[in-house]
DNA sequence: ACAAATATATCGGCACCTGATATAATAAAT
DNA sequence: ATTTATTATATCAGGTGCCGATATATTTGT
């Protein structure tokens, strides 16, 4: 179940989440891993943190010895499953691409 | 202007719109790349091939002996550079994926 | 002639993106 | 210390495009 293609914003999302990270800083995140590519607006970032957690693909991450109120997030185990899924997707569509694009 | 990403149908039709073809041989050729994997609806395929229509990816292509009701469409050369483009996307987007999933 | 497969088209509901806007906490500047 | 900029989270309206359902021809097979 589950199995649909994750859009770029949720994507780039997750993998922010490989280690812990918070709303603002996953903006960051996404915009160096990009070379500023990617300038994610706050209502798709935090729209997106929702669907994450509605899916059941972040959780909220309670770190230790952190005053700040930040909200800190992880990627569960379906999470990752999800993510490597979408590459494996991602690799059959590149494939395909430049497969076609070559014989023709 | 209008760099934005291409969904997966979009990309597909593309694909099957290297060389001249129409809408239900479009479904068809998408089935079979992707070895059933996807299954597009008509709603889907038809919306799309407007959508395209508009961006000026694809044209209508009038073939030569063709009795048919059929309307064969080909990409333009608009739709070529997106298609290059989108393919250079999917693939930084593997990459980084990969890459920060190895370091991890 | 009839049925099955082929082929195009439209519509409503939905998911998600996006920019705008609001609000507050923290850090830096003077 | 008080103002200012930056950091940080949140919500909302509008839009785009997906997708299943439905409708309607046309072509092909028997």
């Amino acid at each position: 179940m589950d199995n649909q293609p994750l859009t770029e914003p949720l994507y780039y999302i997750l993998l922010s989440l490989l280690t812990p990270n918070y709303g603002y800083g996953i903006m960051e995140n996404i915009s160096t891993l990009t070379n500023g590519r990617i300038k994610m607006g706050a209502g798709t970032l935090y729209g997106a943190i929702n669907i994450l957690r509605d899916k059941e693909y972040i959780i909220l991450y309670k770190e230790e010895k952190e005053p700040r109120k930040r909200k800190e997030y992880l990627i569960t185990i379906k999470g990752r499953e999800a993510l490597e899924k979408e590459i494996i997707r991602l690799e059959e569509l590149v494939e395909n691409g430049r497969r076609i694009i070559k014989n023709d």
